[in-house]
DNA sequence: GAAGCCCACATTTTT
DNA sequence: TGTGGGCTTC
């Protein structure tokens, strides 16, 4: 132990020996918050606590992962393996999977992803004749994200004024509608998108106070890391998670708060202590990363914005290069001057090539980079594009996985009923759909029966859908008995995904060909491990749980220390990387800070942390580019250097022009500021803010303490004593009720899955007697 | 069901 | 400028 606290320096020690109570640690860029966060766990492991007692949080696969191996280290892997650990998402997906039976789901729920869910709002919405036009599905899919992750259901959406207002001041009054919808036809395909899973975690809890008090009790101690990044759905899941044992440690660093897009909410860290009142506050200032130059630069710059907590981060390590900001007469010039500073730095001080980084604001940035790194022979790596479990081919394999474990997701029948082709056209799947809504039941219910439902269609396409009921069926059968991998590959031929994918022998198809093997040798990975691992169940339920929830930056970070290429990346990819030497392009107004942020303080405030984000990346050099001419938005402008130069103190630049130049930007954006007043009206969330905050209770959540626990005798045209038949759990008697009409809750004795409380709104049974 | 054309759109996106 | 999605056409 004493070993332990010798690898640490005096801030760092301090915040890992403190082991009760809430605890926050201000984590400065590059000041080792990972080793604390590590240390700490071990560190309490060693004490004598049970490592499946303690629960750590992150929000990357990628941040679990190394933590996982890092405690490894330290503690052995045996020990390491039993910790809760992982992003927010996985960690309550596996609580939801225990105790999904309660809110009325199939523990073999399935996950949609982005794409997934856009894919069904764009459904729904030309499903209730909405105008695709006005209801821009990316939009309604970020409106219905921000309600989630503040913890509004579709019954409170509706019932909120202000986000109904907000919602028809912005000519989208309907957006009530197609998140109750979306919800619903979520729910009858046993489907969860990546809101849901936090979301129906705060729902457990508040509903199930046993349950939440088991998992309370269970952890006696929580972590999480980037706390800064947390909204408020998961903000809530740790308090409620931390109220008993109140051994709680949330790391983090105002300053590198990003993605409040994202709902990710600033107040979370800064109002810690409010919420906590015990808390003991740690702040790691020391900076093991970079130049001194570049953290005092970087400290100027932040100290331009308001909304912080105090720290000054310093460096000991040597003073190092000015940083450098260049100038270029066209975006075009900016790349081939970027391309030839890498060559002549890496001549210069022999550098690799691995050893740079080119980060952007924008993604669409880096075509002018790629061809100009391209023509000088650079050899480079552009991070941010589709990944591998969004490729086509990938997708459409794993939708018949999706199809094994739960064949009521109906993203996964779209895509699988008709690939490969086998004759499924639009009309039938319209058909289906249609009768399906009718029934409110899955588009896989009405398939299994076409008969029963009276299903429009000739014989020819009932053989078809009967075929491909079987086919899935089949799966369904193999994945009790046999192994993952074995049924995937199975999976793979009987599709006839394989003969189609070999057929094709261009380039693209080839690589195609290669994913596919790449998937499937990574379910043989997986399911050896858990053979290892001693685990029981190898089918593929597992599997899907955790590559729904698994984007591949991991992948890239293994090629980034095999191959020496230059990075490329948006400053958002950036974060949690380092580089010997960055470049920051484009900065220029209204790209670096981005228009939408002109004009709104909290916007600029982002922004501006996103530039710090961008410069704290750099261990040696750090060098910054603009253009004073630009093709963007399809026309070229003219472009004035970016504020946010002038607000890092002049002593650490290295202007290559004359400073005139400086004074020259001023009236270009006192101009624009005039023009862009888009000072739009806020959604409501973020006005509630400090209310949600502040409020432990949660009053916003369905069925109000009140509510809850009126037990009634009857609601609607059921009683207590009826006997309903369940879809999925047959029979049963009912014994309680409660709630209102609303939010109506029974207690449900089943035969064969004893008692279960139902909510009735969701619930589908019929009454038998 | 695939190919081709036209039009709209162009901010970031841990899961 | 360039892309991607939706629609039309064969």
């Amino acid at each position: 132990m004493e070993v332990l606290l010798q690898q640490l320096n005096p801030s760092q020690r301090e915040a890992v020996v403190h082991q009760d109570g809430p605890s926050l640690v201000i984590a400065g860029a590059g000041s080792g918050k990972t080793r604390v966060l590590t240390y700490k766990i071990a560190y309490r492991i060693l004490q004598g606590t049970y490592p499946y007692r303690i629960l750590a949080l992150t929000f990357t696969n990628k941040a679990a992962n190394e933590m996982k191996e890092r405690i490894a280290g330290l503690v052995g892997e045996e020990t390491a393996r039993q910790l809760w650990m992982g992003t927010f998402h996985s960690i309550c997906s596996r609580i939801l999977r225990r105790e999904a039976g309660v809110l009325g789901f199939d523990p073999n729920f399935t996950i949609y992803d982005a794409s997934d869910s856009k894919n069904l709002l764009r459904t729904i919405i030309k499903e209730i004749n909405l105008d695709e036009k006005t209801y821009k599905p990316g939009v309604v899919q970020n409106r219905i994200s921000n309600a989630k992750n503040a913890l509004f259901t579709p019954e409170q959406y509706a019932a909120d004024k202000e986000l109904i207002e907000y919602d028809t001041r912005s000519h989208m009054p309907n957006i009530k509608i197609i998140y109750q919808i979306y919800q619903n036809r979520c729910f009858q395909s046993e489907v969860m998108d990546f809101d849901d899973l936090l979301l129906y975690t705060n729902i457990l809890f508040h509903n199930y106070p046993e349950i939440l008090q088991k998992y309370q009790q269970h952890f006696q101690a929580i972590l999480v890391d980037e706390y800064q990044d947390t909204n408020y759905a998961q903000h809530l899941i740790v308090q409620q998670l931390a109220q008993l044992h109140q051994n709680v440690c949330v790391v983090g660093d105002d300053a590198q708060s990003i993605y409040s897009f994202r709902g990710a909410n600033i107040d979370n860290i800064l109002k810690f202590k409010d919420v906590y009142p015990d808390t003991r506050i740690f702040k790691l200032e020391q900076n093991y990363r970079s130049t001194q130059t570049i953290v005092n630069a970087a400290n100027s710059l932040i100290g331009k914005n308001v909304e912080q907590i105090h720290k000054k981060v310093y460096s000991e390590k040597e003073k190092g290069e000015k940083i450098q900001v260049l100038s270029a007469y066209s975006d075009y010039e900016e790349g081939y001057s970027i391309a030839a500073r890498i060559s002549e730095m890496r001549m210069q001080k022999q550098y690799a090539y691995k050893d740079f980084a080119i980060l952007y604001r924008t993604n669409a940035q880096s075509r002018i980079f790629e061809e100009s790194l391209r023509k000088n022979n650079i050899p480079y790596k552009i991070y941010g594009g589709l990944s591998f479990f969004q490729r086509k081919e990938i997708k459409d394999i794993i939708a018949y996985f999706r199809m094994t474990v739960n064949p009521h997701d109906e993203e996964a029948l779209k895509r699988t009923i008709n690939y490969p082709a086998r004759g499924i056209g639009n009309t039938t799947i319209n058909k289906i759909t249609h009768v399906a809504i009718e029934q409110n039941i899955s588009l896989w219910a009405v398939l299994s029966d076409p008969a029963k439902y009276d299903l429009p269609i000739n014989a020819g396409t009932a053989a078809k859908l009967a075929g491909y009921k079987a086919l899935v069926d089949s799966f369904i059968e193999q994945n009790e008995a046999a192994e993952a991998d074995i049924l995937g590959k199975n999976i793979m031929q009987k599709t006839g995904i394989v003969n189609d994918l070999y057929a094709d022998k261009t380039p693209e198809g080839l690589s195609r060909v290669q994913n596919m093997e790449e998937l499937l040798n990574s379910l043989k990975t997986f399911v050896q491990n858990r053979k290892e691992e001693g685990i029981q169940n190898l089918g593929l339920v597992d599997f899907l749980a955790e590559v729904a929830l698994m984007t591949d930056t991991e992948r890239d970070a293994d090629e980034k220390e095999a191959s020496d290429r230059v990075t490329m990346m948006t400053i958002h990819a950036s974060k949690g990387l380092e580089f010997k030497n960055v470049l920051i392009v484009g900065m220029e107004e209204e790209l670096f800070p981005l228009p939408m942020a002109i004009g709104s303080p909290k916007g600029m405030e982002e922004e501006r942390r996103l530039f710090y984000v961008a410069v704290t990346r750099a261990e040696e050099n750090c060098i910054l580019s603009y253009a004073k001419s630009r093709f963007q938005l399809g026309e070229y402008r003219t472009k004035s250097p970016s504020r946010f130069l002038k607000d890092i103190d002049p002593e650490y630049l290295k202007m290559p022009e004359y400073l005139k130049e400086v004074d020259s930007w001023m009236p270009s954006f006192t101009r624009r500021r005039n023009v862009t007043t888009t000072e739009t009206f806020k959604a409501p969330w973020e006005e509630k803010e400090e209310k949600t905050l502040s409020s432990p209770s949660f009053a916003k959540l369905p069925a109000t303490e009140a509510t809850q626990k009126k037990m009634v005798s009857q609601i609607g045209d059921l009683s207590v004593g009826n006997i309903i038949r369940h879809e999925r759990f047959g029979s049963g008697s009912v014994t309680a009720l409660e709630g209102d009409i609303e939010n109506a809750k029974a207690t449900v004795d089943f035969e064969k899955f004893g008692k279960k409380q139902l909510l009735l709104k969701f619930a589908r049974y019929e009454i038998v007697g």
